[in-house]
DNA sequence: ATAATACGTAGGATATTTCCTACGCGTCAA
DNA sequence: TTGACGCGTAGGAAATATCCTACGTATTAT
């Protein structure tokens, strides 16, 4: 299987979890819609910056923004993490299979 | 909050699985232990490169070892994915949270 | 012993990511 | 209108990540 040549969604959304600060970012935004500069304060970070990552979440979906006045509010749309969570699926098989496997050596041969 | 200076087993797990080739060797593991070499022939691409991959994914515990003559076995070990699911879990709450409102919602004003 | 093969890792070229400052645009207050 | 403020993005420096070939070591086959 030499690798799918186009990137799927799912991707692009482990690319977008894959840094820290995007990570707390999304969970900054659990509490409310926060703006681009507010969240900057918080980490000590840039608002530029703050606004690249933003645009990363919000390219794969996790974010979305309103524009209030020369604000604008961002907030967590967590539907693709559906994507993460079926990508666990299969992991989670074999990890249910492995534990039934062992219980069932424990079970002919206890104690041992 | 300006981010945890450390860094945790689970940004290590995040950041192992953001590489595409990183998933297809996980996923290809899920069909059970195999060699660097025979995983290299799979996706094309040199073995020592591929070795580091799976070192990546040794050092956060996605996979394992079992050297066999002058052959070295991979194999799956899920459990660290659990750190994963328990990042998840705020993500599906605040999303539950989400459907119920709009559920309460839809039932004040049905069909509006 | 010798040849062949699998292994890990070093060294380094290249690509990508991340972070900053500088800029221009739109919005609100005076 | 003018000045202050929040915004996104461009441009580029610096740090990381990725991938290769080359090498040395260990094991198996001849």
């Amino acid at each position: 299987m030499p690798r799918q040549s186009k990137e799927t969604p799912t991707d692009h959304v482990f690319a977008a979890l894959a840094h820290p600060v995007r990570r707390d970012l999304l969970a900054a935004l659990l509490d409310g819609p926060e703006t681009a500069q507010s969240l900057a304060d918080r980490y000590e970070m840039a608002r530029p910056s703050v606004a690249e990552h933003l645009k990363v979440l919000r390219g794969v979906g996790l974010v979305s923004e309103r524009p209030a006045g020369r604000n604008r509010y961002y907030s967590l749309t967590p539907e693709p993490l559906a994507l993460l969570r079926a990508w666990l699926e299969p992991y989670e098989q074999f990890w249910r299979g492995r534990m039934s496997r062992l219980a069932s050596l424990l079970e002919k041969e206890p104690l041992s």
